[in-house]
DNA sequence: CGACTGAATCGTACGGTGTACGAGAACGTG
DNA sequence: CACGTTCTCGTACACCGTACGATTCAGTCG
């Protein structure tokens, strides 16, 4: 019978470069991952299926099984592609600008990958995180904050960037979306005259707002000099 | 041919008090939203099914769709039901302590319905959450923000509610869930060595983080006085 | 060379899903 | 009674994730 490998999948056992009868290339996980970060891209979290995402690669939908339990582990790996984090080759040398640095790549990328930000809530914490939360936590206790302060350091950042990141996705939906949700809002202007003044759904400056509660977060849980 | 409500929904139109030929109560939209809730509540999110749901209700699946255009509206339903708010019956002398009910209530609510944490983030505003955007804005303003750092504040404040609440609410998930957590992290303690010495995933003091970071938020967005 | 083996592919099938469609029941009003 | 409106729901369809087992392929050994 053949064996599946669940744990840990083989990862080519070795390189068959044979291509397969259909004359595509040989399946992997790296191209599995590729495809589903495309068509993840392209089609949203619905466009999702193993069946699509087996004819992108031009395979059958049930090879894809031996290289992946289910498909919440296809959901997981995309993640985790998508949400790599390589520092820059030349650390600076002020904390700060290595946290923000961080930070604002993390935001980007979900930004760039809007179902990211929907998806990873219901997800555990994959590596490529945890190699963002184990960076943030050296820095910040290389910053002098004291080990005591630390988590409420970490979380409170962290929330932060998550939650600007997650509303701010949701807002850049189609521009019909947005029309739709304007005129709701000044329909109804009414019962919700102080946003509707301030235009708060339209005019914000994301990235401002972003980078301004960043700081008063960063300067309030750090150590003063 | 029978007109379907799409836009507005009839709710109702005369309180046709006739049972159905089954012997249960007529549906609403009401009732409908009531038994998503509580599907949702005892089930996860994937458990709620148009026919589980017609089911709970004794009435056909399609039933269903008189009352309510396609399942999206009723996890919208669902979601603005259980973060509707209504403020105190006296409201505090001091705006702050309203600002801070309002985001306490709001953070309770998702984490008493763990599937609203990771619904939101997909789901367009209902009217609960403009409503309280609404009462965050007018307090913030009338507590003396300026207008042109109203929206900061607004989204700063909003921002790390959400992501707070968003990554707790992540993170109980199953004792065995976390115990594996713990598990992988340990094993690969030479690669996470500072958020596997600070415990981050296990000893953090959710509560005490949100309090604290929200307070800094609040000092820095208000003016001094 | 043939026999064997394990890795990898994939066709079929099953139980589930959301919902389009249209037949009908229940009801208030003439 | 008939008629229109409101509401219920059975059937059907396309699609989903995936269990199972047959099949193919690459490589090794005798």
């Amino acid at each position: 019978m053949p064996a599946k490998p669940s744990g840990a999948p083989p990862r080519r056992s070795r390189s068959t470069g044979a291509a397969t009868a259909s004359g595509g290339p040989p399946l992997s996980l790296e191209r599995i991952v590729a495809a589903a970060v495309e068509l993840l891209d392209t089609q949203g979290v619905d466009g999702l299926s193993m069946r699509r995402l087996a004819d992108q690669l031009s395979a059958g939908a049930m090879s894809l099984y031996w290289h992946v339990g289910n498909k919440e582990e296809v959901f997981d790996l995309a993640l985790d592609a998508v949400l790599a984090y390589s520092p820059p080759a030349v650390e600076a040398r002020e904390w700060r600008a290595n946290v923000v640095h961080m930070l604002e790549d993390w935001r980007a990328a979900m930004l760039r990958h809007p179902w990211s930000a929907a998806l990873l809530p219901r997800r555990a914490l994959g590596p490529s995180m945890l190699g963002r939360l184990e960076l943030l936590s050296q820095t910040l206790s290389r910053a002098g904050v004291a080990d005591a302060d630390l988590n409420v350091a970490i979380w409170s950042v962290w929330n932060y960037v998550m939650g600007a990141t997650i509303t701010r996705g949701s807002f850049d939906r189609s521009a019909d979306d947005l029309a739709a949700a304007q005129r709701r809002l000044t329909e109804r202007a009414e019962r919700y005259p102080s946003i509707d003044r301030s235009r708060l759904l339209l005019d914000s400056d994301w990235d401002g707002a972003f980078r301004k509660g960043l700081d008063l977060l960063l300067d309030g849980l750090t150590p003063k000099r």
